[in-house]
DNA sequence: GGCACGTGCTAACTTCTCTTGGCATGTGCT
DNA sequence: AGCACATGCCAAGAGAAGTTAGCACGTGCC
């Protein structure tokens, strides 16, 4: 867990990753039905698979998810996803405080 | 000023907005300084005026600035902007509550 | 008039992101 | 062997976003 407040770059990763309907979706999905591997997932979500491991992919970049590869019953492999339990306070002050820490263009990093 | 509960496309804007370096370099120094117009706002980030104005304008379509029209002592027409109050709190159960209202794409909206 | 400083717009280019479709792998069952 | 279901990756096209350069306008001052 994190306990730290996250960087300048760090902040732009996750609202970044945040900020997309389909990746919205997952981790409101995952929030309320605890876990779920990628198929499934997918056809909850109507979405292809090749998607839907696209955008968890960047959900796990983010550090909003975390996965767990497993073996079914019936030696299936499946990668269950769940949710990190992640808290990020958005506001004028918070955002004035990761400035600092901004790497990613501009000025006077 | 708003109190209600972001939708889920609101929400989306906004931390699609909040999600980039320059962007947010401008929310954190209004949030520091108080108030700034345009130009002087500019040199400050070391960006064009040009660019700059793009991302007040995405930044006011959020809502997170607001922006006054004043005539300087000298006669010159000087737009000044600041941060709207916002506070937005981001976790696993946020987003899954905004979910419902999601309307930008995707299956049962 | 010419210069410094303020605002605002738009056309065009570049760069990044999203999305799809195909193909590869492996297991269990009939 | 052939089908169902699981994961994973990559190439390529479509679309959105970021960025630059140039032009327009207006005011005060020398």
């Amino acid at each position: 867990m994190k306990t730290s407040p996250p960087t300048g770059d760090e902040l732009v990763l996750v609202l970044a990753t945040l900020a997309n309907p389909h990746r919205m979706r997952v981790v409101g999905v995952l929030a309320a039905g605890g876990r779920a591997y990628v198929s499934q997932l997918a056809r909850e979500l109507g979405i292809s698979r090749a998607l839907l491991q696209v955008h968890l992919k960047k959900l796990e970049a983010a550090g909003l998810v975390s996965a767990q590869l497993e073996i079914s019953p019936e030696g299936k492999a499946m990668k269950f996803y769940e949710v990190t339990p992640f808290a990020v306070h958005l506001t004028p002050a918070s955002i004035a405080a990761a400035i600092p820490t901004l790497t990613g263009k501009g000025a006077d990093g």
